[in-house]
DNA sequence: TCTGGGGTCCTAGGACCC
DNA sequence: TCTGGGGTCCTAGGACCC
């Protein structure tokens, strides 16, 4: 297809009078500090911030810690002391959690709605062509959800995903629910900075060309803007202007997957790294067979820390292809250590190393085509139930080790009240 | 060996998002 | 001392073919 079907196949076609389309944009305010909050409501009110991994950046704040100037994806080290002194309080990562949260915010959502797309962890679209009230529809969602699950949303509608993403951030200033169309004067006041699409560099650009405001941006000539942001920036254009380009997107099948993360401290030996890599592949694999697929090929890689300026800096990546599509843990595991062994050397500090499986297949099309599975698939289903059942790792690989010198830090995770037994959230 | 246009497929890298 | 991890989409350019 080339791109301006891309672009154009949600346009209207020219003299045809197509039923207005409409959007609306379910979002979970400050997603991690609220599921926290659900279970620790006292912290309601006061400045929350969430860790990321290792508890390296800052990926989450309650607006106390907004309105304090903590910035989003900032180092953690480097607020340190802003955060002791305004008593601001601070979690590492929760995954389980919130991925659990997520679920329910989500089944929620889809038991209100004709159509939706779970578009990330705390955000879904909806199409509400035919809802008779959005409005009441909406602000009918929001007060369930919160009650259902605990978690506060904001509801943007708006004929465009585009447009629906900027009525969502003025619900969240204000009542929660908002709804506008392309003539909205808001646009007027909407950075160009903070619509859906533009990040620095396009920003920069558009500055250049004196286009500061949604407004200015709608205003464009699209073929102009073609002309230097490519279909992207074309296609954003007419989004604000209440053409809708995009619409919901169905469950993608992943081609590819990866686990990949930092280690907790510097690691040397490379038995360690061994154990971190299996832990990638045992996690990786689990999920790729939870699509139903299978990868026809793998690719691991190691690293030192690129921040450091006084470490030796090394680092290495291959990628292999396997005999047939295979989802095995155990086959995948003896083949990831074979390559972490070719790529490690001596003498360096490592700092990450990680996994990702390739092209993956539908195992429904492996069938069709005649391909021959490797590996024991009984085995890894009747794992893969065991740990659905007991929670995440209830068993796991004595390859990734019973030890985990190499475990991320997060010392200050909260319980993980949904998803294990034994951190049930404790009454009186 | 050089001449030319038109096409496909693949890969690497940039930009962005959450 | 301490700087996340997992993705998507698009484009340009190279290899190859006729």
């Amino acid at each position: 297809m080339g791109c301006c079907e891309v672009l154009l196949k949600a346009l209207p076609r020219n003299g045809q009078e197509k039923v207005m389309s409409l959007f609306a944009l379910v979002d979970c305010n400050n997603f991690y500090v609220s599921c926290e909050r659900v279970f620790a409501p006292h912290l309601n009110h006061k400045p929350v911030v969430v860790l990321s991994n290792n508890d390296g950046c800052i990926v989450a704040r309650s607006n106390e810690a907004k309105a304090l100037g903590i910035q989003m994806g900032a180092p953690f080290y480097k607020n340190k002391r802003l955060i002791e002194k305004q008593r601001v309080r601070v979690f590492s990562s929760n995954y389980q959690l919130y991925a659990d949260m997520s679920d329910r915010v989500m089944q929620a959502v889809a038991r209100h709605s004709p159509n939706m797309e779970v578009y990330s962890i705390d955000e879904a679209f909806v199409d509400l062509t035919g809802i008779s009230d959005p409005m009441l529809w909406a602000t009918d969602l929001r007060r369930k959800i919160r009650q259902w699950t605990g978690i506060p949303v904001s509801i943007g509608i708006a004929p465009t995903k585009t447009l629906s993403k900027v009525a969502n951030q003025i619900a969240k200033k204000h009542t929660g629910v908002f709804q506008m169309d392309a003539q909205s004067g808001i646009l007027q006041y909407f950075p160009v900075e903070e619509v859906w699409g533009v990040g620095r560099k396009t920003a920069q650009k558009l500055q250049m060309m004196g286009i500061r405001t949604a407004k200015d941006l709608q205003a464009a000539n699209p073929r102009w803007i073609r002309s230097f942001l490519g279909v992207v920036g074309e296609r954003m254009v007419h989004e604000l202007y209440g053409r809708a380009c995009l619409s919901l997107e169905g469950e993608v099948n992943k081609k590819n997957m990866v686990s990949s993360r930092a280690f907790g401290k510097k690691l040397t030996m490379l038995e360690d790294i061994e154990c971190a890599l299996s832990s990638h592949i045992q996690k990786v694999c689990a999920k790729m067979r939870a699509q139903k697929g299978c990868a026809q090929g793998m690719m691991v890689f190691l690293q030192t820390n690129a921040f450091s300026k006084t470490d030796p800096q090394y680092r290495a990546s291959r990628v292999i292809g396997f005999e047939g599509p295979l989802s095995d843990t155990v086959t995948m595991i003896k083949r990831g250590k074979a390559i972490l062994h070719d790529l490690y050397r001596l003498g360096y500090a490592y700092h990450k190393c990680g996994v990702m499986l390739l092209d993956i297949l539908p195992k429904s099309q492996v069938q069709l085509d005649g391909l021959v599975m490797v590996g024991n698939d009984q085995l890894m289903s009747l794992m893969d139930q065991v740990n659905h059942h007991m929670g995440p790792g209830a068993l796991f690989f004595a390859a990734t080790g019973v030890q985990a010198r190499w475990q991320t830090r997060c010392t200050l995770r909260s319980d993980r009240y949904t998803t294990q037994w034994a951190e049930l959230l404790q009454v009186g």
